[in-house]
DNA sequence: CCGCGGACTATACATGCGAGTAGTCTGCTG
DNA sequence: CAGCAGACTACTCGCATGTATAGTCCGCGG
């Protein structure tokens, strides 16, 4: 939805114009192809932004409020799956991959994106560990942030490696990498990798001798 | 190890102090920054070099010479954890954030050194398997590629939150982001995260349906 | 002592960028 | 019709960068 018309005033022109190139060629995309894009010139940013830096802040805002609105979409729609409802469509590959950029750019506002999916998952898994559908955590914060690092890092570095994505299959992009992500993603998260405690027992010993250190014990004085 | 030392020659100097350099800030850095920090003036760089290319593709082999070294040290040394071995110096911090830049950048070399990981992650995981360490998967090869993916990225991610990685603290931002992963890691790898196979089975029967079509059922017509 | 060659510097391009300025066109309002 | 305001364009400026050129310094073999 939101903007497949052509007949948006030239702010709003400028500024779809400016999240689709950003998200296609990184935000070193330079003013002047921007307003190509958009059918107007370069000067235009300027009166209406000011500056390069402000319409980007515009972008962030705009991209964020939309990933906002298709999130709550796909979380009152369809309850099936519990992943990939985001980047479904064109318009949400275009704000998912805006989104991966900000983060490999590593502007505030990738870290806004991230924060935000963070508290996301963290009411998510809590919840589902309290409907005993999710195994708890001993630092369900800490988990829930690692699990949205690794899931924005898995397919940032997947598009990292793609050598060039072309300009109209954000959607393509997105599914293709869902078609080779969701087996190992499902294997991991319910068989787990390893066949014993060994390493996660050994660590969490490490960690309680660490914090609580067993008297007649010296040589840790790891100062910090 | 390697290159604490200043008294080398002058192409060298050069070399390490690119390597630094687009570790710390990136590979858009500029020669002369990269001179002034080799105590050198930039035009040497194309004496040495010819173009900032040449001296990239330099430090890009240089790196991975690097890494293959540390990663056999690393193998022989200490058989006592899985991960985690590698940024344990400086110089591993350094060769790691290089790594992480590359891939973050898009380039070739970022390609190199992903295929490789994946390549040893592979051998290691089968080998683990059928010695009962690691559970098999239904694809050895996409799960390697993917776990690889998201151990890189969960580190690009951390990267590139931080607001500015100090020039000389590699170690230690490696160190705090193992401290801070370690556990998650090792929880998801051994308890896994959902409490039911429900996602897996539903996903590896739409799997089935999907190549063996069941005769019968018309309308999945998403052709690719 | 000569002088030759390579490491190295200082400086001058050429390019592409964001920012800034002046001016044109267009539509609405009185 | 007058004229004003804002959308919009064409052009210029300053800056940083990679590249290229000319020249300087120094050690080493004759």
């Amino acid at each position: 939805m939101s903007t497949t018309h052509e007949d948006l005033t030239g702010r709003a022109r400028l500024r779809d114009a400016a999240i689709e190139c950003f998200a296609a060629r990184g935000f070193g995309e330079s003013l002047r192809a921007i307003a190509t894009r958009a059918g107007v010139s370069a000067g235009l940013v300027r009166h209406h932004f000011g500056s390069k830096e402000e319409l980007r802040a515009e972008c962030d805002a705009t991209v964020l409020k939309r990933y906002r609105v298709l999130k709550v979409d796909s979380m009152n729609t369809p309850p099936t799956r519990l992943f990939a409802q985001l980047p479904a469509s064109r318009d949400g590959g275009v704000l998912m991959v805006y989104i991966l950029r900000s983060v490999q750019d590593g502007s505030p506002a990738g870290r806004t994106f991230v924060d935000n999916m963070v508290a996301e998952a963290l009411a998510f898994t809590t919840d589902a560990v309290a409907r005993g559908l999710v195994v708890p955590s001993r630092n369900e914060e800490a988990r829930a942030r690692f699990m949205v690092q690794q899931s924005i890092g898995s397919m940032l570095v997947n598009l990292a490696m793609r050598p060039e994505v072309r300009l109209d299959d954000f959607a393509n992009v997105m599914d293709q990498y869902m078609a080779q992500a969701m087996l190992p993603t499902l294997e991991v998260y319910t068989e787990g990798v390893f066949a014993d405690r060994t390493y996660l027992d050994e660590y969490l010993a490490y960690l309680a001798a660490k914090t609580n250190p067993p008297a007649g014990l010296a040589g840790e004085a790891a100062m910090s």
